[in-house]
DNA sequence: CACATTGGTTAGTAAATCTAATTAGAATGG
DNA sequence: CCATTCTAATTAGATTTACTAACCAATGTG
């Protein structure tokens, strides 16, 4: 660890990954960085969040608000709001659960799934564009990031 | 590509990356809900935002707010914002330059210096905790996609 | 010097979240 | 069988993060 030394050193041998916290750090970087640039994207009628959602409702079938929001990595607050832009845009339907009436289950509807499809192709264009200049091995390589964030996210 | 059956069946393959948008599209989902996560830490005094333009102050020396900008993924309106939070922490500095007045360097102070270390190791701990559960070659591995994913980021 | 260009700031707004408090239904233990 | 406690969701209100449009100020240029 060679972060005591103050001034800009640090960070000069850019291109070595000394240790766990280095890694760390650089990818929790990247990752916002990403993740601001793909927020940008508006497309298809429907915002990041909104797309994100809509996703994960299909994904899951008819989940629970609560579910929904574990999934989305949100409170379940937060996802109140998004399902009420979603239902009031007509891309998705809330209806009380039979067996407990506490329980709103979610579900998309055909227009959802329409805009869903549309969306997804457009908004996915950004990323797609890039890796298409990735070889066929660094691609499976990112196939198995995205695995590990898919854990890293879920596991808590 | 199985997307336009309705229902849940679409990411029921869910080991398999089968093609260019499905590997974008789940890099895309996972990428916002890590960042959600990293974003919930809030710690050493400053946020994710914070933290992250101050860390990169110190890997540029003393960049313009516009490289700052550009390099931070934001526009400079909202850079400028950002820097006037970090300044009135004392956390940096903001100098006019001398070559060109139009231009504001952004360095530095001894306090952000001693902040950014501080926050670096617990913002990173939760990160660096789950990447301890990785063997060491998977790691190594990582170390590689790491540097692939601040490619994909930086090349616009 | 007038004009276009560039860097940064100001003003105003939208989106995405959170926490705290509230409501409604379910479960449970006398 | 009702009082209490727990759980799911919502409402209310505030905060953070970011944008675009408009502007100012310094630079460079015909």
């Amino acid at each position: 660890m060679t972060t005591t030394t103050p001034g800009p050193s640090v960070e000069k041998a850019l291109g070595i990954l000394d240790s766990e916290t280095e890694l760390a750090a650089r990818l929790r970087l990247a990752v916002l960085r990403l993740s601001r640039r793909l927020r940008q994207q508006v497309a298809g009628g429907v915002t990041s969040t909104q797309f994100s959602a809509l996703a994960t409702v299909q994904r899951l079938g008819s989940p629970t608000l609560g579910e929904l929001a574990t999934s989305e990595q949100v409170r379940p607050p937060s996802m109140t709001k998004i399902v009420v832009g979603l239902e009031a845009a007509g891309l998705v339907s809330r209806r009380v659960d039979v067996d407990d009436r506490r329980v709103a289950r979610v579900m998309l509807t055909a227009e959802g799934r329409r805009v869903l499809q549309r969306s997804r192709s457009l908004r996915t264009a950004y990323l797609a564009r890039r890796l298409r200049v990735l070889s066929p091995e660094e691609r499976r390589a990112l196939g198995d990031l995205v695995r590990l964030f898919e854990r890293l996210v879920e596991e808590p």
